[in-house]
DNA sequence: ATATATGCAAAGGATTTGCACGGTT
DNA sequence: AACCGTGCAAATCCTTTGCATATAT
């Protein structure tokens, strides 16, 4: 697990249990640049695990991003896809998805100018509404170069 | 129409008929500050068509969205929503979500100043990868007073 | 008249849930 | 033994599609 011994223990009340198919699932997330989806990441892992289920991989996703150790990307173009938090693409970065051919493009070009923004706005937030920011989406969409 | 009498031919190609749901729809949600879902908009509008049928919707829904008159919001819990562009809400803004009960929040505060921040973004981007850019999401996630 | 819009029912696709089994502690 | 995690199948929920009918131009 993520750089630690004793994990478990700063992980309790998340599970009880490391099992085969959980440290599977986040290692292929950590090991892979792209956005994978639940049935991707099941297709992938029913090659070595051929018993593996597909709930259990919605499953452990939904559990791994309770932890906070991945990111659950929705764009609204079908499934929702995936990204491990460390190992690849460990960096802040958001993404442009093409609505032509459904295609992911990371960037993190202008994410410091991006994160003061983010942090203004997290700011006003919770003073103004009382809200407890926990996460935050910044997403492009249009066409890439090959459907324009 | 929107802001001008002629209107039907700066939207051609979209459409053939300017019908009685198309208007009802847009009528909606021009008036309402809410964020409505397909089905919320369907229970509104049956009262005074009771004939109405949620695909019309859907498809009313879609064409606007291409249109450009209106914007679909996918926040990933459950449904879609769908606001207007002019009316009640013309000003650009931007979502809090709370994730505890689903309240969405709309906040502009900061919109004017961080605007050119996001439009400088989608100019070097666009640049850089080729990517011609349509639209954009800002949504900050987290939860709300009661739900903390 | 002719093309377009609509409603209904059925299909589709992603995700969640119920439940019994099996492995850990 | 008690509990937790898993797989399978069924259920759900939102959205889209096929098709026959109704309607606008």
């Amino acid at each position: 697990m993520p750089g630690s011994r004793n994990w478990r223990g700063r992980h309790k009340g998340y599970f009880s249990r490391w099992t085969v198919p959980r440290e599977a699932i986040l290692d292929l997330l950590k090991r892979t640049s792209k956005h994978m989806s639940a049935k991707e990441i099941y297709a992938a892992l029913y090659k070595l695990y051929p018993g593996i289920g597909l709930t259990t991989v919605y499953r452990t996703l939904d559990l791994l991003v309770r932890m906070g150790l991945i990111n659950k990307l929705i764009f609204g173009l079908g499934e929702s896809r995936y990204e491990s938090k460390s190992g690849e693409k460990k960096k802040t970065h958001y993404h442009f998805v093409c609505t032509g051919c459904g295609k992911i493009i990371d960037y993190d070009d202008l994410v410091n100018k991006d994160l003061e923004l983010v942090k203004r706005t997290e700011d006003i937030l919770s003073k103004k509404y009382d809200f407890k920011v926990l996460d935050h989406s910044i997403t492009f969409y249009g066409l890439c170069k090959d459907c324009k």
